[in-house]
DNA sequence: TATGAATGAGGTTTCATTCAT
DNA sequence: GATGAATGAAACCTCATTCAT
């Protein structure tokens, strides 16, 4: 029932869908879904908590980083980010919830969404720090932070659109792989605009 | 009664807002609603289509880029950002909505957000186009579509969470200036990670 | 619509009393309701209060006790509660809820039935209470609050019984008047059984 | 489970028990409750005719009165009300849906107590009846039911505040024992406030 | 223009009861 | 004997919208 309710919200969002649909959908009464589950919000929460772990568990698999050069700093990112579009690919319906459909959604559902991005971005900003230290990214001024917020809106932005396109839509199917989404975005991480592509 | 409806939607989100709500806000009666108003989606989309005129004619007022070096290149898209983060500040409200809260509304109102954004997804892409022909930015296999969602990708994210931090909390205020994120973000297009900022 | 509420609480009970029998009564629609009241509970409440205040006002004005020999005390506790007999009868739909029907309510509503209760049965402490002081009453060395413990369970017993008989029926008129009862009460209370009624 | 039930229904009435409150305290399933029983009213009901039988057998055993003096008479009224206050103390749970919480109950129910209290009321009435005829009351023009309906007016009023207090707690617990009570009610039956008490 | 009482469809949730195992 | 998942009717309540004044 849960997979079925992901993907009601991913196609109509939160307040839009409503617990007849989820039901309807399942092929099971209304009273069904109250013996398991509290009430909608609470089930919302354990979607977003189940979602957490899965999304928490691809990074930690995706980072693997040896130190070494800069190159090897970009091949690994690029490593972690294919694990990332490939996870967001395989699990498009809790990526709506979490990435913009949550938004519509009760306070405790997007303090719980915010938190998973919290958590999200945390690996992202310690990975930062450490490469700093180890003298492989020229030092910033403005810190760690404004660099990591760079990043994380990059990910999550480029995450987003590859997956839903420029309406939103659950079905839409980007014309790029994984593959070469996260080969892009880690040379425009590292080199930006001017970075040579066919390098 | 639109500037405080605007601010009833920032606040608690388009669903969450009653029409009951921004009457009482605006001290008058739900009658007086429906006499300047079709409907409370009709009046979404109103305030949507002003926002989206104000934003246009942000990006062209920014817009105004000389052909030349790299480094002119750079400037003028710190302009260009300096003016959207500006704005963006000035009108938190509607950028709550454009950027996050319109994710819970109705379709027709997902609809018109959505248009906003590729309106303004254009302006850069044209934009990065134009450049590429004139060998300003090394030449991309992908093409210049990969481009501008990286591009685009970065400046709404980095807006999102620079305007409403990672709570979207409509009263954040984040430590940069308009200015820093401006500089920051133009660097960081250009040059990446490995851009040296204190050059 | 609160006349009519009161009227279907006190023929069918607190809980089995719908919102839509009674908007149903009032003929008006299930919105209607929720426009005046804010729920069904709070509603109750505003029932309750209405009621205490009546039944203060009716205490009140039947004790106007001087001081005297004992048969000055027992006709003015005849006046008492020939008053409260006669307001009983007038408000039967309250006497229900106050008396009986309450009891199945939710807590708030239950203790603010206790409540009034309190506020009355205070009212024939204090006086027991000065009475024994003037001499006009055997002391009892149990104290006040036996007696008036015992007084208000005479009072409120029988009024419930003699408005609603052995069967609790809204629609019950017992064969004593008012009068009577006030008159038979009132020699109990003073003299219990061995009271010579004749007198 | 007839026990817990009735416990149940003393703390939190009768419609504010729901089955599976009764089951969790059982440590049984829903479907074993449907085993035993066939349907919530009608276990309640069973609770109350079990609860009737005792009242009844205690009445019938405190009822040894030996025709006499009226003092014999106020004393076998003494016995028979510490042996109701007894019971009642020691049978709170079942008190309580008697005297209180069946209230807000189905109109089965509410028959059923009205009937059990009908047959205790009953009881009273003959004795009243018998003592006018052997001489020992006064006469009284207005019958044997006024006399009866004020006693047990008095009796169930007494017991339900002593056992409950003004809040209608289960848990409460009066200052005066049982004996305290029968002996107060005794006086007061027969003498009324003028009673001397000491005596 | 403006009011505010009234509407009613439809939402989430409750809970006594059933039944295959 | 006992289980517990499943049911569905019906409850309370919400809120965008209407309309007589």
């Amino acid at each position: 029932m849960k997979k079925i309710a992901l993907e009601c919200f991913a196609r109509k969002g939160y307040h839009n869908t409503k617990i007849s649909d989820i039901v309807k959908s399942a092929g099971v009464s209304q009273g069904t879904f109250y013996w398991y589950f509290a009430s909608k919000e609470k089930m919302t929460l354990e979607l977003i908590q189940d979602g957490r772990e899965k999304l928490v568990a691809t990074v930690a698999k995706g980072y693997r980083r040896e130190a070494g050069t800069v190159t090897d700093m970009e091949l690994s990112t690029r490593r972690l980010l294919t694990e990332l579009f490939q996870f967001a690919e395989s699990e498009r319906h809790l990526m709506v919830l979490l990435l913009l459909k949550g938004q519509g959604a009760d306070p405790a559902i997007q303090t719980a969404i915010s938190q998973t991005w919290q958590t999200f971005g945390d690996a992202f900003k310690n990975n930062i720090g450490r490469a700093s230290e180890l003298g492989m990214l020229p030092v910033d001024p403005q810190g760690v932070s404004m660099r990591s917020l760079l990043l994380v809106s990059l990910i999550e932005g480029t995450m987003s659109k590859w997956l839903f396109g420029p309406e939103h839509d659950v079905d839409y199917r980007s014309e790029y792989s994984a593959e070469q989404m996260a080969y892009a975005v880690a040379k425009f991480e590292f080199y930006g605009l001017m970075g040579d592509p066919l390098e």
